[in-house]
DNA sequence: TATAATTAAATTGCATACAATTTAAAAGCA
DNA sequence: TGCTTTTAAATTGTATGCAATTTAATTATA
């Protein structure tokens, strides 16, 4: 008796081709985030610091799917370069709180142009960019 | 002068959800993989490996998107694991031809379930799912 | 209130990823 | 043919990523 192993096959995965995507887009990031001395992960903290100027560890973590294993030693060294700071909160010590510095806020000055450039690598529609968008985020909501 | 700074949050990009959904997705796999003792990645190779039986180095590389630096390590611990062997190709000592094994090839009868069992974590029209494998291909083959 | 349970970071250990370099073999060519 | 260039893996070094555990602080509760 036959068996059909058709779904292992790796032309027939999803994981495979969104797993490949990311790799291959988070790459073409790495030469123009070089320039401003940022791994792909560090821009992405950066990113969320740039809008909220302060939040502790653990909301970090939320918001961007990284525990503190990861977002530990990362936040040490964008601390390192100057463009966090890390102070335990009075409130409950058990918490950490980054914050943005000043020369952390002017590294959006010179990200400004990233994403443009990022946009050119990737050649989607419109459309297809918002049907994307719509449905990593579908997938990151009801995932369980 | 007040910079507009909008495409540099993280709701404005596409490429965040992509790398946050693509780990979030493979962490999924990481209970179902344990019992038949392998990483994604290691699972990614072997799917590979179950539909060629033998293939090089360099050329599983282009398929999965990894080069030799992170598959020349993964191919020894599948190797050390019995699923695949690695010999040098006779008419070209460069190169490296992997092998899948006896073992490796009745591991996929333990791994035949993994798919649909995903595919429950990840609550996708047909539509959807379509959809999201055609772009993610489309982003594959065009990304620069 | 003393103790147990929970929580937030940090730590440890393992497995990718990838850029850059090295090594060895093969191919190109003067 | 001898030398240069190219190619395929392997190696080195750095940075994630995550499971599991540990540590310290806070909360819950008997």
């Amino acid at each position: 008796m036959k068996e059909n192993y058709d779904n292992l096959k790796l032309q027939n995965q999803l994981c495979f081709p969104l797993y490949a995507c990311a790799k291959e887009v988070t790459k073409r990031y790495q030469p123009l985030l070089n320039e401003i001395d940022l791994t792909y992960t560090q821009y992405i903290v950066m990113m969320v610091m740039w809008e909220q100027k302060q939040i502790n560890v653990k909301h970090l973590g939320e918001m961007i799917f990284l525990d503190s294993g990861t977002l530990t030693p990362l936040l040490k060294k964008l601390e390192t370069k100057g463009y966090i700071t890390r102070t335990r909160n009075e409130q409950d010590e058990r918490s950490v709180i980054i914050s943005v510095t000043q020369k952390g806020i002017e590294l959006r000055k010179k990200a400004k142009d990233i994403p443009e450039e990022i946009g050119k690598c990737v050649n989607l529609t419109q459309d297809e960019a918002m049907t994307l968008y719509k449905i990593l985020y579908k997938i990151l909501g009801t995932i369980n």
